[in-house]
Formats: structure tokens, C-alpha cells, sequence
RNA sequence: GGUCCCAUCGUCUAGUGGCCUAGGACAUCGGCCUCUCACGCCGAAAACACGGGUUCGAGUCCCGUUGGGACCA
């Protein structure tokens, strides 16, 4: 069996967005699955629309999300020459002709069709043209065969067959000298020698007029395998106005690239009952027959389970190096030390996406915060007053500081005091992590230390006896 | 409008003629655990679009209807 060869071929006019890298990832897990290639191409051939800003983010998506290519990018733009040679070639062979209608006249044939209830097909009215008018612009057509069938064997649709009655004579290179969408894609693909043609099913309705030209060429046709789309929750197709689509905008949501590939993969795919797939597993497990025929809703919320799942599974060493950046948008200039390692252990299983964990470790780092108003005014009591000081005293006089010794000392001084366990824990919270909600008090007591925890103490000791003063 | 694709819980899906009293997962709701919140565990509600066939037997095969989507304009 030949090398099997895939690709991915996006147009620089808009950053990496989820449809499109799901495609990306199927396209890479075949590749990966049976031991072939994956190429990267770049369509660029709209320079108008085209940014280099586009393209480093298509770039950058692909490699966070761990996509790597074996080839390329080869940029559309700079293969002019043999789209020509091969417009050229269908020329000479008889296969392509010279149109001399202009659009003008082109669009009023058209509404004239339409008018008479005909289809709005180009008429051939160049086809069997022999003169060449000189000084006019001409485009070029792809003659096309005027009856029999197409069938494309899809992979994933099973076979669909096209009248080829219903396929015009396809323009293949405009009047300008620019070659045609679905005359490049041919070209490049046979060139590249692309085994299997993965893409989105919007392209399937094109395929038909691309194994025409593939014949015509007289290049190999590939193997073709139509994706289901993936649609918005009002079930059309995902575009920007369902919100957050760009593959970027989920890493700057605090997204894991894992979760993204795995739900990804996910959407569209299935292996039995089976929701968890490491990349290995991905790999191994792949394959087109389970991919499924009908168009699935994008779903953030399982997204979000699949990336809570990876934030608390996964090493707490590679979590806080990925939390980073994170930490730093919040103003919180650490290192990836073993404190920051404690920290993330300590809020893996609380946070749905880095920007939760960022937020919610901040405290670890910043004693300076404002109590929560309504924990404060609900926890800092008088009532806990006579507690703190005791538990100061008691650090101070160098009791153990361990969790399960921390405990204890608990539930001796809030008995002692008269204080439940709840209420006494609820206020030190409040005091050392200015919220209602954190991690496991004891835990969070341990990491930041003795010295800190007394002086946070303090801190909120103050602030009840300031209170009081207010009070009267 | 023409062509093409698709159709199982709200969502992602398992299901390839009898194993289906339709399974799993997310979300939702209830309970347990508990220093708070999570995590975890247990449980509940929730689907074969409709109508005809084929067959001893249909979620599964065929046809139609309806609905949705894509492409071409």
C-alpha cells in the first residue's frame, strides 16, 4: 500500500477556527494512524483578503494544538506557474476553451434563464468556438462532459452520484490570469500526490467537477472522505456570531490543548462509549469508518468538563508552567517553584480553565486583598476574636503546623471557645484567603506558611476590632 | 429555486435485523461525603421525526413525507 498522504488547506483570511481545526486534527490522525504524511498548504491566492497576521495565528493554532506537519507550508501564491502549465496543457489537448463572454452578458443570460424557468447554467456558447478576436479578454472553461454520471466513492457518505448534465463548463482561469478554486485545489493535491482527500462536506457538492478534472489531467483520484459540519447551538453552520470560535480565543479562555483535541476528536468521531482518549490512544484508535454522517452542535460545556477533567488530572508541574502567563495578566510575577506546584495541586480540582485557576490562586500571592463584603460581614465577627488570638498564641508558641495537627488544634480552640467548627473555619478563611470559598483551610495554611498565616491573622483581627470601634 | 447531504435523550453519541425493558457522556435535578467550594460516589428525569412497506421479527433494510443543513447561484 502506498504512503498515505493528507492535508490541510486553509486560507490566511481569518484566524484557526474550530471547523477548521477539527479537520486539521482528522486530517493528522490518519496521517499519524497509518504511518503517512501530513502536509500543510496555504491558500492564499485571495491576497486581498490574505494577512500574514492570519496566517502566524493558523500557524500558531495548529502547534498549540500539537498538529505538526511533515510538509510544507506551500503557499498557493507562489505556484502560479504550474496552474498555468496545466491550463495550458488542457488548452492544447482540447479538454479546456477560450470564453469570450463577459460577465455582463454571462449575468443577463442568466437572469434570462432564470426568467424562463431554465437552470442558470452557462450555455457553451464558446465551447465550439474557432475564431480568436484578439484584444479581448477571455476566460478559460473546462469543457466539460455533457452527460453520463459522476460517482464519488466518499468514505465517510458512501457513494453519491452527480449528473454530469448538472456541471457546467466550470471557468478554471479568469479573465484576469487567476486561476480557479476548485482547478488549484486539483492541481495541488495531484501534485502533492494527497492520497486522501479529508475536508468539510460544504465541499462535497465540488467534488464531482474536481474528479472530472483529475481525469481530464489525467492524475490519480483520490481517495475522498466528507466530514460533517459542525454547527452553532441554533444549528447552522459555526461562525463567529455563536461566540468564542477561534481555536486562539479557547487557549486565551485558559482552554488545555488536549481538551480541545479530545473533544475535537470527539465531535464527529466515536470509539464505542469511550470519552477519554490520550493522543497515543487518538492515534491508535482512528479511523474514518467511525467518523459519523450527520452534522453535530458545537457544545461548550462539555468542552469545559473535558478540560476540568485535564486540569485535574494532569501533572501539577506541566499545569503550573501552562499556568504562567496567566498568573502574570493578573499581575502575579512567580516562578514555577515548588510553592506554585502546592498551589496548583491545591485548586486542580476547582478550576474548570487556567483563567479560573489564575484568579483563583491570586490570594496564595497577594495578601493585600479586600475581605469578600458579604464574608466578612457574615464570618469577622467580635465572636471569633477570642479564637484568633488563641490560635496565634498557639502558632506563635510553635505548635505543629501539619494539616492533621492544624485540625486538631481547630477543633480543641473552637470548642474551647464555644465557636462550631464551621464558623471558626469560615472566619480564618475569610482572614487568610479574603473569600468564602478556597481550597481545604489546612491545606492552604501549610503553603503559606506559618509567618504569613500569623500576620493574616492579624490582619483581620484588626479589622474586627476596627469594626467594633465603628459599631460603638 | 436547482443539486447534494443528514435525521437516536436539550447536546455529543453507542447501536451494522433478534443481545434494546434503547447503553454511555455533558448539561439539569435529588441524595451522600464535608471546614467552604469543588472533586468523588449514588440516584432521577430525558430520545429512535412521521407514514408506508420488506421480514417470523426493524432504531437497524427500502420508499415516501416532514424537518434541518450545505453548495450553486
Amino acid at each position: 500500500m502506498p504512503e498515505v498522504r493528507t492535508r490541510f488547506a486553509p486560507s490566511p483570511t481569518g484566524y484557526l477556527h474550530i471547523g477548521g481545526a477539527r479537520t486539521a486534527l482528522f486530517n493528522w490522525l490518519f496521517a499519524r494512524h497509518h504511518r503517512g504524511k501530513f502536509i500543510l498548504r496555504i491558500e492564499d491566492t485571495d491576497v486581498a483578503r490574505s494577512s500574514q497576521e492570519y496566517l502566524a495565528a493558523i500557524l500558531d493554532g495548529l502547534r498549540w494544538l500539537g498538529l505538526d506537519w511533515d510538509e510544507g507550508p506551500y503557499f498557493q501564491s507562489q505556484r502560479m506557474q504550474l496552474y498555468r502549465e496545466h491550463v495550458e496543457r488542457l488548452l492544447r489537448e482540447g479538454k479546456a476553451y477560450r470564453c469570450y463572454c463577459t460577465p455582463e452578458e454571462l449575468e443577463q443570460r442568466r437572469q434570462q434563464a432564470l426568467a424562463e424557468g431554465r437552470k442558470p447554467k452557462y450555455d457553451g456558447r464558446c465551447r465550439e468556438r474557432t475564431d480568436q478576436p484578439t484584444g479581448l479578454p477571455y476566460a478559460i472553461r473546462f469543457k466539460s462532459p455533457q452527460e453520463g454520471v459522476t460517482i464519488v466513492d466518499d468514505l465517510i457518505k458512501g457513494k453519491v452520484a452527480f449528473d454530469n448534465r448538472e456541471l457546467d463548463d466550470l471557468i478554471i482561469m479568469r479573465s484576469d490570469g487567476a486561476p480557479t478554486y476548485n482547478f488549484v485545489v486539483v492541481v495541488d493535491d495531484a501534485l502533492m500526490g494527497i492520497t486522501h482527500v479529508i475536508r468539510g462536506d460544504d465541499h462535497l457538492n465540488n467534488t464531482p467537477r474536481q474528479i472530472l478534472l483529475y481525469e481530464a489531467l489525467g492524475y490519480p483520484i483520490p481517495k475522498f472522505a466528507h466530514l460533517p459540519l459542525i454547527l452553532g447551538q441554533d444549528r447552522t453552520r459555526l461562525s463567529k456570531r455563536h461566540g468564542a470560535t477561534s481555536v486562539n480565543a479557547y487557549q486565551q479562555m485558559g482552554c488545555l490543548p488536549h481538551a480541545l483535541v479530545n473533544y475535537l476528536a470527539r465531535l464527529g468521531w466515536s470509539y464505542g462509549d469511550q470519552e477519554i482518549f490520550s493522543r497515543q490512544e487518538l492515534i491508535e484508535k482512528f479511523s474514518l469508518e467511525n467518523v459519523g454522517k450527520s452534522a453535530g452542535v458545537f457544545n461548550p460545556e462539555k468542552l469545559l468538563w473535558l478540560n476540568a477533567h485535564y486540569i485535574r488530572e494532569g501533572d501539577p508541574r506541566e499545569i503550573a508552567q501552562m499556568l504562567l502567563p496567566f498568573l502574570r495578566q493578573r499581575g502575579v510575577e512567580v516562578e514555577c517553584d515548588e510553592m506554585l506546584i502546592k498551589v496548583v495541586r491545591t485548586l486542580q480540582p476547582r478550576a474548570k480553565t487556567l483563567v479560573e485557576m489564575a484568579e483563583a490562586a491570586e490570594f496564595y500571592f497577594k495578601g493585600d486583598f479586600t475581605y469578600d463584603e458579604k464574608g466578612a460581614r457574615k464570618f469577622l465577627l467580635p465572636e471569633l476574636s477570642p479564637f484568633l488570638i488563641s490560635l496565634i498564641q498557639e502558632l506563635r508558641s510553635g505548635g505543629g503546623f501539619a494539616q492533621a495537627e492544624l485540625e486538631g488544634l481547630f477543633r480543641q480552640l473552637a470548642a474551647q471557645k464555644g465557636l462550631k467548627l464551621t464558623q471558626a473555619a469560615q472566619g480564618v478563611r475569610v482572614a487568610l484567603t479574603g473569600k468564602t470559598v478556597s481550597p481545604g483551610l489546612f491545606e492552604v495554611m501549610e503553603i503559606l506558611g506559618k509567618q504569613e498565616v500569623i500576620k493574616r491573622l492579624e490582619r483581620a483581627l484588626a479589622y474586627i476590632g476596627s469594626g467594633d470601634e465603628r459599631g460603638g
